[in-house]
DNA sequence: TTTCAGGTGATTG
DNA sequence: CAATCACCTGAA
């Protein structure tokens, strides 16, 4: 099983898409949907346990996706897009299940990753159905909680999962999923922004959770998640010694210069950002055009 | 002990 | 519209 262009196995898993994943034996193991699955990237390829796996596996990573044309369709002076490409190409953006991608990232407001993935390991190990063993004395994994099995766990209980204030919309949003307010057929018949309302209406969803869904689970590539993150990096990079925007005209800007890859854009600059740039200690190497290091806001 | 973190919703000008 | 604020929790 080899792809025909750039992956990386570990970045994609590490890059804030999905916070399930178990680095395992040299490779990873974690779930796709409820089946289990060890993966590990080797020179020839990947390496899957079990069999049988290996075209779930491609639709996960996205496999199919098209970087190069990616790459060609960014525009051609941008030095920071063609600088954060060449620092990890091999980053997909996953396809990954909607609820669980929804669900994940309405707890993931004002969390660090280590929070979010604490809480997303909790919720299936006392929610979610335990999955077959597929490596021994490997950790045991659990597949994500349906809505049903979440509304009906109450409010409270998610509580005890250490969610805080994010209990009640994850409650709201299960309830409303499992009466089928919301589902993928139905995002899969509207445009961007429809579904991006559609998704908005649910309560503890916002434009950046809603986006995030759209970009990490419904393969809207065009959309583009703007966090506190990703805020700083448009601002050093493109909009040095400006007044700050709104963030309205980052979508816009967004939108207009990065075109219908900017899902793919806003990874590749997140991702080198977080690895370079926002790190204690990087190097000269590693920094912008403007030649400040970036750092949160005092 | 205080601050702050990968947001959202409600409330103000 | 845009700015401001409260909000659970856990880690630095």
């Amino acid at each position: 099983m080899l792809p025909d262009q750039p992956f990386d196995l570990s970045a994609t898993l590490q890059s804030g898409q999905t916070f399930h994943w178990h680095a395992w034996e040299g490779g990873w193991l974690g779930s796709i949907g409820d089946d289990p699955v060890w993966v590990r990237q080797t020179a020839g390829g990947l390496e899957i346990i079990p069999q049988g796996m290996e075209e779930k596996v491609r639709g996960y990573f996205a496999l199919d996706h098209d970087v190069v044309a990616m790459m060609r369709s960014f525009p051609a002076g941008d030095v920071p897009l063609a600088t954060a490409l060449a620092f990890c190409p091999g980053l997909r953006i996953l396809r990954q299940p909607l609820w669980e991608c929804l669900a994940t990232f309405i707890t993931s407001s004002l969390k660090q990753v280590p929070h979010i993935r604490k809480i997303s390991l909790t919720l299936r190990e006392r929610f979610g159905v335990e999955l077959p063993t597929v490596m021994e004395g490997a950790p045991k994994l659990y597949g994500y909680p349906t809505p049903q099995a979440l509304a009906e766990a109450g409010e409270g209980a998610l509580w005890e999962c250490g969610l805080g204030y994010r209990a009640a919309f994850l409650h709201r949003a299960a309830v409303d999923l499992a009466a089928g307010r919301v589902d993928a057929a139905m995002l899969a018949g509207q445009s961007d922004d429809e579904a991006r309302a559609t998704l908005m209406q649910l309560h503890g969803v916002g434009e950046k959770i809603a986006n995030c869904v759209l970009l990490f689970a419904c393969e809207r590539l065009a959309a583009f998640p703007i966090d506190v993150w990703i805020e700083r990096v448009l601002h050093q990079l493109y909009f040095a010694r400006k007044r700050r925007r709104t963030a309205e005209q980052i979508r816009k800007f967004a939108a207009r210069h990065f075109g219908p890859y900017a899902g793919y854009a806003q990874q590749f600059l997140f991702h080198h950002a977080r690895l370079t740039k926002l790190r204690p200690g990087a190097s000269d190497a590693s920094r912008g055009p403007a030649g400040q290091l970036l750092r949160p806001a005092p």
